[in-house]
DNA sequence: CACGCCCTCCGCCAAA
DNA sequence: TTTTTGGCGGAGGGCG
């Protein structure tokens, strides 16, 4: 499956650093099936085509691919699709989409034949939420973390033991396999492949356009923290020390710190970090504190020197070039944009 | 806006 | 022998 077609490509899409020619095009396959949710499909569409008019290229060539050349969808609305038989590879993105199709019952045999077929040929594999079940069925999810959306999230451990699931993020990439929480998830796991394809001025602007712009980082648990799950590797000492970061985003949160308070050496704590969260140390307490200013910004007056020394950030000009990195917008114009009208 | 310093991250390796 | 740990140092990037 996807072991199999690594090795011709030493280094994947995502090394952005080595500048080796990029490809002009980057074919995406979005599968449906009857009962699928429109917005696994429709979400991530919009984003790879937007992306297209954001970078002024056709990059990504971007079909719904399916059984049949029509479709319906779990609320309904019918879709026409590409029909799978006729779907040949190589491909950039194969990503397959979720719905009540995907979780009840037996998944079609000839759906996923295709579905592994193509995996074999792309250059990485997507699933939005319980699309997961289908890439599990075909065994492309061995051995790799994964997530899905958290209603069957149970289920696809229970039927794939050799899956990894985890709940709690947005969404997980392991070894060119991507796996998104649900629905709306969707979308931001493929603003996450845009950014590493286009970079990130382009995943921004696309998600500026869409304006859900960037409500979410990529960090916050799927729902709230205080939600703790138990399962074999689970690291319990990790997911305190993050609810605790939580909690107290003005206190030091320095990989010195963070150390010193789990009684880690910072390299074993930096290891584990990444190995529980997926995400370095500074990067998640920089998306902490930037989730937390945001909030303030947008449910109290403060001033923006306030509100920057409550979210952690000593000195406001840190917070500010900050907050325009990851949200494209200042934060006295975000405000303006999304504060709450004053009485 | 620029530059130097410092923090962070990660590969590597030796020790446990 | 294999696996985990922790220290080192360099590269990179952001802070001041």
């Amino acid at each position: 499956m996807i072991s199999a077609m690594t090795p011709t490509e030493p280094s994947g899409p995502r090394s952005a650093k080595t500048s080796a020619p990029r490809p002009a095009t980057h074919p995406i396959v979005v599968v449906a099936f009857d009962d699928v949710q429109l917005l696994d499909v429709a979400g991530p569409v919009e984003v790879f085509t937007g992306a297209n008019l954001a970078a002024r290229r056709p990059f990504y060539d971007v079909r719904v691919a399916a059984l049949s050349e029509t479709i319906r969808t779990s609320s309904g609305l019918a879709l026409g699709a590409t029909p799978l038989r006729r779907v040949r590879g190589p491909l950039g993105t194969l990503l397959v989409a979720g719905g009540p199709g995907a979780s009840a019952g037996e998944l079609d045999g000839e759906l996923l034949r295709h579905v592994r077929r193509l995996a074999g040929r792309a250059e990485r594999v997507a699933s939005v939420c319980s699309g997961a079940l289908v890439l599990a069925a075909c065994g492309v999810l061995d051995g790799r973390r994964a997530t899905t959306h958290w209603a069957v999230a149970d289920l696809l451990a229970a039927r794939h033991p050799a899956v990894r699931v985890d709940a709690d993020p947005i969404y997980i990439e392991d070894a060119g396999v991507w796996t998104s929480a649900g629905v709306t998830a969707g979308i931001d796991l493929s603003l996450a492949l845009v950014a590493s394809d286009l970079g990130a001025g382009v995943a921004n602007t696309v998600a500026r356009w869409l304006v859900l712009a960037a409500r979410r980082t990529g960090l916050q648990s799927q729902f709230s923290p205080h939600l703790v799950r138990s399962w074999p590797d689970h690291d319990r000492d990790l997911d305190e020390l993050v609810a605790w970061m939580r909690a107290h985003v003005r206190h030091d949160l320095s990989v010195p710190a963070l150390a010193r308070r789990v009684h880690l050496s910072e390299r074993q704590l930096a290891r584990r970090f990444k190995q529980a969260t997926g995400h370095t140390p500074a990067d998640f307490v920089e998306a902490l504190r930037l989730d937390a200013a945001r909030d303030l910004l947008e449910t109290t007056s403060l001033d923006v020197a306030s509100v920057a020394r409550r979210s952690g950030f000593p000195r406001r000009e840190t917070f500010h070039r900050a907050f325009a990195k990851r949200f494209g917008a200042t934060p006295a114009h975000h405000r303006v944009s999304f504060g709450a009208r004053p009485a």
